[in-house]
RNA sequence: GGUCAGUUAGCUCAUUUGGUAGAGCUUUCGCUUGACGUGCGAAGGGUGACAGGUUCGAGUCCUGUACUGACCACCA
């Protein structure tokens, strides 16, 4: 064996065999059970970062365990369009090589947009093989393709039918940046400090941050019980800038305690003025030009004219696109949208129908974005995505759109019968909204049944300190980066151990370091030990022995419970704990002076067996390499626990004997630690007899547990006078 | 404003039906111990945020307070 794993030959390696004997490729078996995840496809604008591996990781464990466990198991990857985001950055690529997309036809655009998919994809497919994801090449599916394109359109069309869908002119959350309407659920809110202007109408004074907008200013909106102003209502002002005559008019909208107690009413350009215009039958009046510059003009002609009567800092919040972080303008136009309120209903029934969410505290989230749903705007201005399908069309639609058929449109004929519902869906709390409710909705929706069984929801990988990875942080960690240094063992293994579900995890350079250091100690070990046959004979085994294995069967009952629950984290520690703390510490320390190939054969094998899933690269090459096996472990059956190893006796000699050694190495200052061990079993002893000589606890415990207490008394006692009375 | 989490050793986190608080890292001390210094051995370190309550017994259940975080809503 080489002095060190050699990480990058043996992934290379094991990654290509298992793809050439199609390992990684599902057949539809009905003679065995289906496990199938669909990956969330990553977005084809950029690398993949911690989060996506994290992502895959805990899929990639997922499927191979149950691989193991005799499913037959699909692992579906793909890559989304992701419209808006790729198109900024194409515009952005095109503006760098001297190219301007206006002087391009949409044809001459989309040749581009092309080619990026092409390039970008292909970027995507090979990152997913280097963290050693055992998915289906085979099947990979991108969300423009003839097949999803062709869902898309078959949707659309059922939903429009079933008149869900509709065109209407409404008030929509515009992104100047990304130069197309949005929906509720990509605003964001910042906090800013922003100046507010006092602005004379003559009998009445208002506060906006807003003076661009008065050119649209239709009314002056007061509360109904507002007795400061009760005299104005039904009476006129006039606009400012324009000079246009405008009612004051009575609206419970208006807070009475904020700014002035008036509110301008713009119903152009604010949501809630124009649900006020509309109750009010107010035309709304367009103003063109709402730039920064505008705004100066409007405030140098207010100051011109005395009708700025203050300036004032505000601090508030304002609603931002979250992709390019630029304030929303709100604005009403002809837009496509899908009627939500029929299509939550199957979706809120869902948790009572057999959708498992995990954690489960975002059931709440879930259901309380489902309760209050507004209509979907699936239309977008963009040249590249999915044309409506109504003729002479020319606006996409929302890239969610079809990722919302995702489970479904990635699997078709045979399949979709044999794959469809789906076992799990893991992905981010992050797009419970945008992605996983959609998904449930249009699922049921289309195919009448829910399109998985679990949503897994894993946490958003933050940096040490327990912030954001971000670009402007610079604190961002490339899991490419990590595995070409220590490998993707050691990726997947440093992101997932010692993380729970329910919790953002941390990560950082010094967890990779110490999974390198588990990585390393496991190749010693099979290093130290060389050759290994036979299954073990239980009775005839040394207490050591008998010891490990019964150690090794409680292991494995645990490694499979956690793992059926998805506590992948947990399961890293205590795969890790055992390893170096009994098999190494104890177990092949002891066995340095009679060596039992048997016994530690096994008891390695059957490790490496359920170290597989989470790293598969290390535990496949000593089982192929090393031990010469020419059936993969990855097509090994998953260890079960073996009745015939359990030894509660020798387990318990043997850590008595533990404890022991313990004793004599740190024998230096002995009577020191003599006294502590004494004073220790005192407290104990006290904690006993205190409890035991309670009627209360006698009485009311249960019954096997007193008896516990009472022969781990007896137990104590005599320790104590084996200690005090033979330690002379 | 509403909702939901979290608060355990210097740090990162575990402790599932309530029954003597556990790991790893860090720190200190000692090791050419028949694979591993990416290692071995040992030690130090916690009134489990705070205050009440239920219980024979609470880190674990209930109530309240404080702080931190996330999400939702959003008022000019």
């Amino acid at each position: 064996m080489e002095k060190n794993f050699d990480f990058k030959s043996a992934e290379a390696t094991i990654y290509k065999r298992h793809l050439d004997e199609g390992a990684f490729t599902a057949k539809v078996d009905k003679n065995k059970k289906p496990y199938c995840i669909v990956m969330p496809p990553p977005n084809v604008t950029s690398r993949l970062h911690a989060g996506h591996a994290l992502c895959y990781t805990i899929q990639d464990i997922i499927i191979r365990f149950k691989r193991m466990q005799g499913f037959e198991t699909l692992l579906l990857p793909g890559a989304d369009h992701a419209a808006i985001a790729t198109e900024v950055k194409i515009i952005e690529e095109l503006k760098k090589q001297g190219i301007d997309k206006n002087t391009l036809t949409r044809e001459q655009f989309l040749v581009h947009v092309e080619a990026w998919y092409k390039k970008y994809t292909a970027e995507i497919k090979s990152q997913i093989m280097r963290l050693g994801v055992s998915c289906d090449w085979s099947r990979f599916a991108f969300t423009m393709d003839p097949q999803s394109t062709k869902a898309v359109n078959e949707t659309f069309d059922h939903l429009y039918n079933k008149g869900l869908i509709y065109k209407g002119k409404r008030m929509v959350n515009v992104c100047p940046g990304c130069k197309s309407a949005i929906s509720d659920a990509e605003i964001e809110y910042k906090t800013v400090s922003r100046d507010i202007y006092h602005v004379s109408y003559g009998s009445i004074t208002v506060a906006t941050v807003r003076p661009e907008t008065i050119p649209g200013d239709v009314a002056i909106a007061v509360h109904p019980k507002d007795k400061r102003y009760a005299k104005l209502v039904g009476q006129f002002v006039f606009n400012p800038i324009t000079g246009a005559q405008m009612p004051i008019i009575a609206d419970e909208y208006v807070d009475m305690k904020f700014g002035t107690g008036a509110l301008k009413i713009t119903p152009a350009h604010d949501p809630a003025d124009f649900e006020i215009g509309q109750r009010h039958n107010l035309e709304p009046i367009f103003v063109s030009d709402l730039s920064d510059t505008a705004r100066k003009t409007a405030i140098e002609k207010l100051e011109q004219s005395g009708a700025l009567v203050a300036t004032k800092k505000y601090t508030g919040n304002i609603s931002v696109c979250y992709r390019c972080r630029k304030p929303i303008e709100p604005t009403i136009s002809d837009q496509w949208f899908l009627k939500m309120t029929d299509l939550a209903k199957p979706a809120i029934a869902a948790l009572n129908n057999g959708l498992v969410i995990l954690p489960k505290k975002f059931e709440k989230t879930y259901l309380h974005w489902l309760n209050n749903i507004k209509d979907w705007c699936i239309s977008r201005q963009l040249l590249s995505g999915h044309r409506i399908p109504i003729k002479g069309e020319t606006d996409v639609l929302d890239t969610w759109f079809s990722a919302a058929l995702w489970p479904f449109s990635t699997l078709n004929g045979k399949d979709r019968d044999y794959f469809y519902p789906t076992q799990t869906m893991v992905t981010g709390y992050d797009i419970i909204f945008f992605w996983v409710i959609r998904m449930v909705f249009m699922g049921k929706e289309i195919t009448g049944k829910l399109p998985f069984q679990n949503v897994l929801l894993h946490g958003l990988v933050r940096d040490a300190q327990g912030r954001k990875m971000s670009k402007s942080l610079g604190n961002g960690i490339d899991p490419i980066d990590i595995i070409d240094e220590f490998g993707a063992d050691v990726l997947r293994f440093s992101l997932i151990a010692g993380t729970k579900l329910d919790r953002d995890p941390r990560y950082s350079v010094e967890k990779a370091t110490l999974a390198r250091n588990f990585c390393n100690k496991i190749w010693n070990a099979v290093k130290f030990f060389k050759l290994i046959e036979n299954e073990p004979q239980p009775e005839k085994e040394s207490l050591a022995d008998k010891w490990i294995l019964t150690k090794l069967n409680t292991l494995v009952k645990s490694i499979i419970k956690k793992y059926e629950k998805f506590d992948f984290g947990v399961a890293a520690n205590e795969l890790q704990q055992f390893f170096w703390s009994d098999f190494c510490d104890w177990y092949i320390e002891e066995s340095k002076s009679c060596k039992n190939p048997r016994v530690f054969g096994y008891v390695l094998k059957v490790f490496l067996k359920l170290l597989n899933p989470i790293m598969p690269f290390i535990t496949e090459h000593i089982w192929t390499v090393v031990l010469g096996y020419k059936i993969g472990l990855i097509n090994e059956p998953f260890p079960c626990t073996d009745k015939t190893h359990n030894f509660p006796k020798a387990k318990k000699e043997f850590d008595l004997y533990i404890e022991e050694i313990k004793q004599q190495r740190n024998a230096k200052d002995e009577l020191e630690n003599r006294a502590k061990q004494i004073e220790s079993l005192k407290k104990e002893i006290a904690r006993g007899e205190n409890m035991l000589s309670n009627k209360n606890f006698v009485d009311r415990a249960p019954k096997d547990l007193v008896k516990k207490e009472q022969e781990k008394l007896a137990e104590n006692k005599a320790t104590l006078s084996a200690l005090t009375g033979g330690g002379k």
